[in-house]
RNA sequence: GGACAGGUGGCCGAGUGGUUAAAGGCAGCAGACUGUAAAUCUGCCCGCGCAAGCGUACGCUAGUUCGAAUCUAGCCCUGUCCA
């Protein structure tokens, strides 16, 4: 299929593209109009993971595309707390502690994207600055007359909860409605036509969507992303020490670059369109590599898209790093230090100290294990000492995870 | 408010008085193989301790018992049905 729009033509070329409402409507409109487009995030922490990069780099693409990418940061849901999914409710989060996680996250965005007051240039709205006002019974009068609790029953999100006899609170019910509220919202204060997200988002756009034309006549399109697993089956984003956040102050340079190093071979095309800027032409060639070649590939996804979200020096540094770390055998600048006050320092010391092992229990079984090296030689003794006189020494748990302990 | 069924380690899920720090699976970590891959095989997988051992742990609290995840009572929470 041909597309009149250069924005679902490189949505659909890339793979972002999962569902969408009205395909030929929306491409028609992108062909003629500057189209706003939202998508929401949470703001329950001070960085976004990997999790949500597709969803922000699909902005990016809008941007690229001519169009107008509008940021929701979900401060006033996040009041609320989302319990969707996870059985504990979350912990609420005050005023201040979510005003400093969306400042943090809006560091990202700006690298990824372009604000400002131009016609396409990307803005971020906080969805605090109307739930806040909404009165309960307003709400209700409003709003409620355009849901039936039987439609509403019908959503996968409650459908699944109710086959499975999970509890659903009244709370989570409602938050589909907030959802819908947001998307009418920005329809009209920034003329927003189109919600993208995730397709466990499907429900609550579609939802919106007819909110809208039903209380304002206004047509509203919704486009979702396929749910992103790595080819063995996992969600993506977890890595050694837990999610891969975004932002350098929950994950290192070093640590995300390694994360994208990793990938699997049979992902490494499909990120490669989903999260660098390179041409389809380069991301097919480096796509066919075979064998061990496919490491180059990996590289090169590795540097792109850490030069994207953390700049590309650090992604410089990184590779650096590595080919200092991996291929020569010794250390490079972003690995991790640990500097220990006294000439020498045990293993079990060494390996919790720089974050290798959580506990003196699990130090030795990684040394136990075999899986301890120091300066490159595997050390099967507890209570191995290493002699720091000489500077420095390079400390190994398993092939991947490598550091420096240095006297101070 | 009533009846019934449940609440076990990161998750799922066995376990109905001692041999249970708790089967099995998943996830995770490590080793071998390799390409810093996948698949596979092997080991580990609550904390402290060199160890003997100690401390915590089966929704919460109080009991019964030499001994409880397992029995009793009360409470909290969840689901299904009834009012």
């Amino acid at each position: 299929m041909t597309y009149k729009s250069d924005l679902i033509r490189l949505l659909d070329e890339r793979g972002y593209i999962h569902q969408v409402t009205d395909t030929e409507g929306l491409d028609a409109l992108a062909s003629k109009q500057v189209v706003p487009a939202y998508v929401g995030f949470d703001a329950t922490a001070p960085s976004l993971h990997v999790g949500n990069l597709v969803s922000i780099m699909m902005l990016r693409r809008l941007q690229q595309a001519g169009h107008k990418p509008i940021v929701l940061m979900g401060g006033g849901t996040t009041k609320v707390g989302d319990p969707s999914g996870k059985d504990e409710s979350r912990k609420l989060l005050t005023t201040e502690t979510i005003a400093q996680n969306i400042a943090s996250i809006r560091t990202v965005f700006e690298r990824l994207l372009t604000f400002g007051d131009g016609p396409t240039d990307a803005v971020m709205v906080n969805n605090d600055d109307w739930l806040s006002r909404l009165g309960y019974v307003d709400l209700l009068r409003d709003v409620g007359p355009h849901f039936t609790v039987n439609r509403m029953l019908t959503f996968d999100s409650v459908k699944l909860r109710l086959e499975r006899e999970q509890p659903l609170t009244f709370l989570e019910f409602n938050y589909m409605i907030l959802q819908a509220y947001d998307f009418r919202e920005l329809a009209l204060r920034n003329g927003c036509r189109l919600q993208m997200g995730g397709s466990d988002q499907w429900g609550n756009i579609v939802n919106g969507i007819e909110l809208t034309r039903r209380m304002n006549g206004i047509e509203l399109f919704g486009l979702t992303t396929p749910l992103l697993t790595t080819a063995d089956g996992a969600k993506m984003g977890k890595s050694v020490n837990g999610a891969v956040w975004l932002n350098e102050a929950q994950l290192p340079a070093w640590d995300f670059w390694q994360y994208w190093r990793n990938t699997d071979d049979r992902d490494v095309g499909r990120f490669l369109r989903l999260f660098t800027d390179l041409p389809l032409s380069e991301i097919a060639r480096l796509e066919a590599l075979e064998g061990s070649e496919i490491n180059a590939a990996k590289v090169v996804l590795a540097n792109e898209v850490t030069a994207l979200v953390r700049g590309r020096e650090a992604a410089e540094a990184a590779e650096r790093t590595a080919a200092a770390t991996f291929d020569g055998g010794g250390v490079g600048e972003d690995l991790p230090t640990f500097e220990s006050a006294d000439d020498t320092i045990t293993i079990v010391d060494a390996l919790i100290g720089l974050g290798f092992a959580a506990s003196r229990g699990e130090a030795k079984r990684l040394i136990a294990g075999g899986g301890a090296r120091v300066n490159g030689e595997q050390v099967r003794d507890e209570a191995f000492a290493i002699a720091l006189n000489g500077g420095e020494a390079r400390i190994s748990a398993g092939k991947k995870k490598h550091g420096m302990v240095r006297r101070t």
